[in-house]
RNA sequence: GGAGGUGUCGCCUAGCCCGGUUUAUGGCGCCCGCCUGCUAAGCGGGUUGAGGGUAAUCCCCUCUCGCGGGUUCAAAUCCCGCCACCUCCGCCA
């Protein structure tokens, strides 16, 4: 992110990354003048408590009369001091409060503009042409339906709309998705992990998600608990306030949660089936790394999703993100989209980010390396989001007969079955 | 949810009742040195961490005894609230 320095040196450079992300270039001005504010006020505290300090001294070796004239004294200093406090107190909040609304520098290398801005990188496999073998495909709701795979019905009678049950095969699909997951992370060196899924609003105000995304958190008031959207939020508060050994970097996590989301402003979108909903179970990785190190380990997460598509027998396109649709936390982003027949388009199913040190500033999360302490960087990329893989899976791997065949790399995760039909 | 106990510088620990000379005691560990065929042991010294100032590994300042308030000229120490852990009870998967 931009830190202070570069903030303080050239303000203009931070204004210029603000446009680029659609963001505010007044807000640099709003920080530079509660920065200013915030080191007179420590400053005027810190030179008061000195004096104080040393007045204290000669007070407790003071005796008689002398101890008398210093306690006079120092009572009067003691006042200054408290509202030196307060003062400091007040500065270091407004600081704080501008500041955490300063998204992160986007890359130089993302491209400029807004959500319809990404450039396609690349095409990894060819959609089917289902008109050539001869038959209509379906969608997801339809094949899961026939198959039972899930009960879209019994989850908006229980839970409301955009909620679901997977039942049978669907159940076990899932399972078998989270194992496969799970092993090829484990392999790629994360270390699996089930973090909780309600944090505490550090957490998730450290990860970034209650700036702009903050409508699409659940929250539990009673309690000050937030659901999370994603494992992102509990891997990167693992580590919170902490100073990593820098011999152990990279650290990396494969979390294993729900995610909730409440999906505002998506009212009338995505409505069918189980392609939007307000909770799936994911399967995310996550790295603590140097900010130097950041760029190869993005390029590798980006490459482990690639490979799980294609272990899946997926197709799919690389997207880079545009600076403007970034979120608040992302330097650059990179989407899997794979295509899904029934909308005849690419859909994101993976997302891999680098924070670079956005994240652990707000964290406190910072490595000891040799020439001192400084915050290390964090990335995040999907493995494997249940639900719209399990569409993805439904609508690629469909058959005339309306069976679903079981890629050859997922069927030892499934006992062996080799496809999903009515007949079991 | 209820009762009691605990939370100190990497780890263990003293200090808290009775507030000030605490720049927080001691041990372990770690680092440097001495000594010793080698090793072990022994001896001497160093060692909380973070933030900031500065050209600076010198030096200076602030913060740091779970967290946040309060009392006081002054808080590890007194008071209040919260959090975490332990023991017991209750409840529960």
């Amino acid at each position: 992110m931009i830190d202070l320095r570069t903030l303080r040196e050239s303000p203009e450079l931070a204004r210029e990354a603000q446009r680029r992300r659609g963001a505010s270039p007044e807000l640099v001005d709003e920080i530079l003048s509660a920065d200013e504010s915030r080191r007179a006020a420590i400053a005027a505290y810190e030179q008061l408590r000195s004096k104080q300090k040393g007045l204290g001294k000669r007070v407790a070796s003071a005796r008689g009369a002398d101890k008398e004239q210093l306690l006079n004294e120092t009572r009067d200093l003691a006042v200054q001091v408290r509202s030196a406090e307060t003062a400091q107190t007040t500065a270091e909040a407004d600081f704080e409060t501008v500041m955490r609304q300063l998204p992160n520098l986007a890359s130089p290398q993302a491209p400029a503009g807004g959500e319809d801005d990404f450039v396609v990188l690349e095409h990894v496999g060819e959609p089917r042409d289902f008109g050539a073998e001869g038959f209509q495909a379906l969608d997801h709701l339809e094949l899961g339906k026939r198959l039972r795979v899930f009960d879209i019905e019994r989850g908006a009678k229980v839970s409301g709309a955009r909620f679901y049950y997977l039942t049978g095969v669907g159940a076990l699909l899932e399972l078998a998705l989270v194992q496969m997951a799970m092993d090829r992370a484990q392999a790629a060196g994360f270390l699996p992990m089930i973090p909780p899924a309600l944090v505490k609003p550090r957490a998730m105000e450290g990860t970034g998600f209650l700036g702009q995304a903050a409508a699409d958190v659940y929250y539990l008031p009673d309690d000050d608990f937030y659901l999370v959207g994603t494992s992102e939020v509990p891997l990167a508060a693992y580590h919170s306030d902490e100073i990593l050994d820098a011999d152990a970097l990279p650290l990396r996590y494969a979390g294993f949660s729900p995610c909730f989301r409440k999906e505002a402003g998506s009212y009338g979108k995505d409505t069918r089936g189980i392609f939007r909903v307000h909770w799936f179970d994911k399967v995310e990785l996550f790295t603590y790394t140097t900010v130097e190190e950041s760029y190869a380990e993005h390029e590798r997460l980006v490459q482990w999703e690639k490979d799980w598509f294609t272990e899946l027998e997926l197709p799919f396109r690389v997207i880079d993100v545009a600076a403007g649709d970034l979120g608040l936390s992302a330097a650059r982003k990179f989407d899997c989209e794979v295509w899904i027949p029934a909308q005849g388009r690419y859909r994101e199913l993976t997302s891999a980010s680098n924070c670079t040190d956005f994240q652990a500033r707000r964290l406190g999360i910072r490595g000891r390396f040799s020439d001192g302490v400084r915050p290390v960087a964090t990335l995040n990329g999907t493995a494997c989001s249940m639900a719209r893989t399990i569409v993805a899976l439904l609508e690629n791997h469909q058959q005339a007969d309306g069976s679903v065949q079981i890629p050859t790399a997922l069927q030892p995760f499934l006992g062996g079955r080799k496809t999903l039909d009515l007949a079991g």
